[in-house]
DNA sequence: AATACGTGGCG
DNA sequence: TCGCCAAGTAT
């Protein structure tokens, strides 16, 4: 055993191991939509939707998102708008719109094609060292790791790995790791494999150790340290933001919203105005002023709000009041700014904050 | 290195 | 109710 190294391998029997592991998932792997067939362009689109996202949440998205887009060239040649519109729902927006760059890349440098190094591939938008490794293994068959939440959590168990996983500096060890464990025979499969028995068996809480095709490779189990693995710091608490939103339709029932800034949060999704809200001036007076300042709109605004609605991000906390609101003048519609038609509203992708202000907005308005 | 970036499910 | 989590990446 070698004191310099971060882990300690050298009692794992690699071909057995290997075996093992690919033997299970041939059998106990599941139907996934995006397993198939190999198609570089599905595997890709299936990899950056399943980042930070449950399987079972990606399986619809995965076959709209295909049918509607089910090629490169189909990709890249789609408004940006109704790329997003797929994505509604799924959260952290900026990764369909790396894609939708990427893929227009792949279009015009490299025909059409996916490339299959790992320089290239990772010049990509959106395509970072867990993706190019998965797209290389499971598309190109090639035996690069790709190294995800469940494969820090397996290995830190089978090789008995304390490094804080939440730390970036802990995916080099894993990576490693792989390097050293990979099966040259079948990469795609190995590493599935490791991501499907995080996901089925080697959970992060009460993992199936019983039912595990590796146990006996695993240092972990044999130590009774399971439970104590991974190593993970904890998130800090997120930050909490008090905002005041306006439902405002004009006298033939349009409805205004408005399309966010291009970066940052929710970037390029539609919503309805909304303003920070303000310690000393009452929020409907804040909100009056605000749509006339910024819009030049005369408003006239119910006395009160009819909805509070508190949406939780990763990172913060929104807390938003709404208000009702008829539009006394003309609107000045932009790109940014626009009246739509109540039937319309279907057509522009909102963050789930604001789909909950408008299902609060139509109970409201039947009376209920 | 640390933080921004969504959402829904679960104990 | 609430923190944690789930196939990460960009900056």
């Amino acid at each position: 055993m070698k004191n310099n190294e971060p882990f300690y391998i050298e009692d794992i029997d690699i071909q057995a191991f290997q075996h093992d592991l690919i033997t299970w998932f041939e059998h106990e792997q599941r139907s996934l939509p995006w397993r198939e067939d190999q198609d570089p362009y599905k595997i890709w689109v299936s990899e950056i939707m399943l980042q930070q996202t449950r399987v079972d949440t990606v399986i619809p998205y995965f076959q709209r998102f295909i049918e509607q887009f089910p090629t490169i060239d189909a990709l890249a040649e789609a408004d940006e708008d109704k790329v997003l519109k797929a994505w509604e729902g799924l959260g952290y927006y900026s990764r369909v719109r790396n894609l939708h760059t990427a893929v227009k890349e792949v279009k015009e440098k490299y025909g059409g094609i996916v490339p299959n190094t790992p320089s290239l591939i990772s010049k990509l938008k959106g395509v970072g060292p867990y993706t190019a490794g998965a797209i290389l293994s499971i598309a190109y068959g090639l035996p690069e790791p790709a190294v995800d939440g469940n494969v820090m959590r397996v290995l830190s168990r089978i090789l008995s790995i304390w490094d804080d996983i939440a730390k970036p500096a802990s995916r080099k060890i894993f990576e490693a790791a792989v390097r050293e464990l990979i099966s040259h025979e079948n990469p795609s499969y190995f590493n599935q494999a490791l991501m499907e028995l995080g996901a089925l068996i080697c959970t992060p809480t009460s993992p199936s150790c019983l039912l595990c095709p590796v146990r006996e490779h695993c240092k972990a189990f044999y130590a009774g340290t399971v439970e104590q693995l991974p190593v993970k710091t904890k998130n800090k608490k997120n930050k909490k933001i008090q905002l005041i939103a306006a439902v405002l339709t004009d006298h033939k029932g349009n409805v205004l919203i408005r399309k966010r800034p291009d970066k940052g949060l929710l970037a390029n999704m539609w919503e309805f105005p909304q303003v920070e809200k303000s310690s000393l001036i009452p929020s409907r007076r804040v909100l009056n002023d605000y749509l006339l300042e910024e819009y030049g709109l005369e408003v006239s605004l119910d006395t009160e709000h009819f909805a509070e609605i508190n949406h939780v991000f990763t990172h913060l906390t929104w807390d938003i009041e709404v208000y009702k609101g008829m539009i006394n003048s003309e609107v000045g519609e932009t790109e940014e700014l626009k009246l739509v038609p109540i039937k319309d509203l279907k057509n522009f992708a909102f963050p789930v904050s604001h789909q909950n202000i408008w299902k609060s907005y139509i109970k409201i308005a039947k009376g209920l």
